[in-house]
RNA sequence: GGCUGGAUGGCAGAGUGGUUAUGCAGCGGACUGCAACUCCGUGUACGCCGGUUCGAUUCCGACUCCAGCCUCCA
């Protein structure tokens, strides 16, 4: 069964064939390390950490490359606002992404390259630029990209020069030859953190890094690069431009992007201003439930960010473990068509919510022979914990998700047993007024009984959320 | 203006040329002392107008609207 995807160059989807068989190398461009990452962010991180453990679950060995922009405008500008050196700025930074993906369960990257750990990768591939005549440096010490001279600019989002020309927006002061052209190596001004080079001290531009580090660390072609949905322009057409004007190969086989996420119908994004971190969200919400909003639509389409998705997130979620919770998981034997049909969806662009679909049918069933058949009951529970563990999710323990923010509350987990116990009692004594008593009670707190067979089990919900 | 996507039931969100997506919410029933959980059942859903077809939500064309990119942004 093949495995396709969708290529932003062809826009179309394409039978995934790896350069070098088994084995697939992919680079997605990461964070620019000056901020908190915000929901955009996480949705680049979840979204391959899923198709990188998709393509791993079918057999095939992954690099999976994601740089760090770790020197910049905007970095040089917030540490000076700051008043901390850029190392500490994004040292900081980078820890707390790092903590971010970790709480959202995305598994790190094979490597993470820092730009101002390849300098001399990055000047090397300008020289080289140079070399070929495509790039050229202007009397100001910056060196740009000769953009005419490249043939097949344009080709990733089907514009063309001229079009573009038209609507380029005037550099007053420019010392490019043409207005389209972009920087390679920008010259530091006085007091500026700097490398030296032979066109005098400066830093590298944003395009090029990526170029750089992806070729070092991939080799000249490789299989798949990814990134957010802004930054196939002009980010993703130039590093096309630099990496295949510099080795005269081919780039990149296949181009993925994930889609926007929005607020109030509108992207979310550091401009805009209207963006949520992810640890502002994690302090309200349960990691795994974020998690699964992400993972709940299709990677390539935009999803509107409120706080009632959130909601209706957990309550998909509470469904998963209430399956999951009091049934032991066993070996069996277990329809092999979820597992199938897990497959097919996967197979076809990563699509999650055809496979969370699956997984809701494996719910059904768990539900349905819980208390008839224990030992099938448990073979299906799994299945799910299985092929739900594919994507990230249903690792915990049922009780630690359904039962997660309770630590918060006045009373222990033994005084909620006491109350259950207690009210246990005065259904045995068809007391019913005091058995609905402590139930209101608990549930004033946010704690909800739930009543079966094997005895009563509870779960918590913040009650005004 | 150019270039990309998209428009599905109350909401979210897949998919398909003719037959149940799935989840949340709602409604009816079962279970329960009553509930919760769970199970069973339940919805004239496919932007608009044409075309192709025996038949289109699904293919083709026009239109309307939405979003993204064209400037740093994931």
């Amino acid at each position: 069964m093949a495995l396709e995807i969708y290529n932003t160059l062809t826009r179309q989807k394409e039978t995934l064939v790896p350069i070098e068989p088994g084995k697939v190398r992919m680079y997605v461009c990461g964070m620019t390390v000056y901020d908190y990452c915000h929901l955009g962010h996480a949705r680049v991180m979840v979204a391959f950490d899923v198709i990188t453990r998709w393509l791993r679950e079918t057999g095939l060995d992954v690099t999976y490359v994601r740089n760090i922009t770790d020197i910049d405008d905007k970095i040089l500008k917030r540490a000076e606002e700051n008043g901390e050196s850029i190392a500490e700025l994004t040292d900081r930074m980078i820890a707390a992404m790092h903590e971010d993906e970790g709480r959202l369960g995305v598994l790190r990257p094979d490597a993470e390259p820092r730009a101002t750990a390849h300098v001399d990768d990055i000047l090397a591939m300008i020289e080289r630029l140079i070399a070929n005549g495509y790039a050229y440096a202007a009397d100001n010490g910056d060196v740009y990209y000769r953009v005419r001279r490249f043939a097949g600019y344009g080709k990733l989002n089907n514009r063309n020069l001229d079009e573009m020309r038209a609507g380029a927006r005037v550099d007053v002061d420019s010392h490019k030859e043409d207005p389209l052209d972009f920087v390679l190596w920008k010259a530091a001004k006085p007091g500026e953190a700097s490398w030296p080079s032979p066109w005098g001290a400066g830093r590298p531009g944003w395009h090029i890094e990526c170029s750089a580090m992806s070729t070092c660390c991939l080799g000249e072609t490789f299989d798949i690069h990814g990134g957010g949905p802004d930054l196939t322009f002009p980010h993703h057409e130039n590093e096309i431009a630099q990496s295949e004007a510099a080795t005269g190969k081919p780039y990149v086989n296949v181009w993925m992007h994930a889609g926007a996420v929005r607020v109030n119908q509108e992207k979310m994004s550091k401009s805009l201003g209207n963006f949520f971190t992810i640890r502002d969200v994690l302090a309200v919400h349960d990691p795994e439930v974020v998690r699964y909003l992400l993972v709940a639509s299709h990677y390539r389409s935009p999803i509107n960010y409120a706080p009632d998705s959130l909601e209706e997130a957990r309550r998909s979620l509470e469904r998963f473990y209430h399956a999951l919770d009091g049934v032991a998981v066993a070996d069996g034997n277990v329809d092999l068509r979820y597992a199938q049909r897990f497959t097919v969806a996967m197979n076809d662009d990563f699509n999650t919510p055809e496979a969370l679909a699956v997984l809701f049918d494996l719910v059904r069933e768990v539900n349905r022979l819980r208390d008839s058949d224990v030992k099938q009951a448990g073979a299906l529970a799994g299945e799910l914990k299985r092929l739900g563990g594919m994507l990230g999710l249903l690792t915990r323990e049922p009780a630690d998700f359904l039962k997660a923010g309770a630590d918060a509350l006045p009373l222990d987990e033994a005084d909620i047993e006491l109350r259950i116990e207690a009210r246990a009692e005065a259904k045995r004594q068809r007391d019913f007024a005091e058995a609905d008593r402590i139930r209101d009670e608990l549930a004033a707190l946010g704690i909800v009984l739930k009543d079966s067979r094997e005895g009563t089990r509870w779960s918590f919900e913040a009650p005004d959320r």
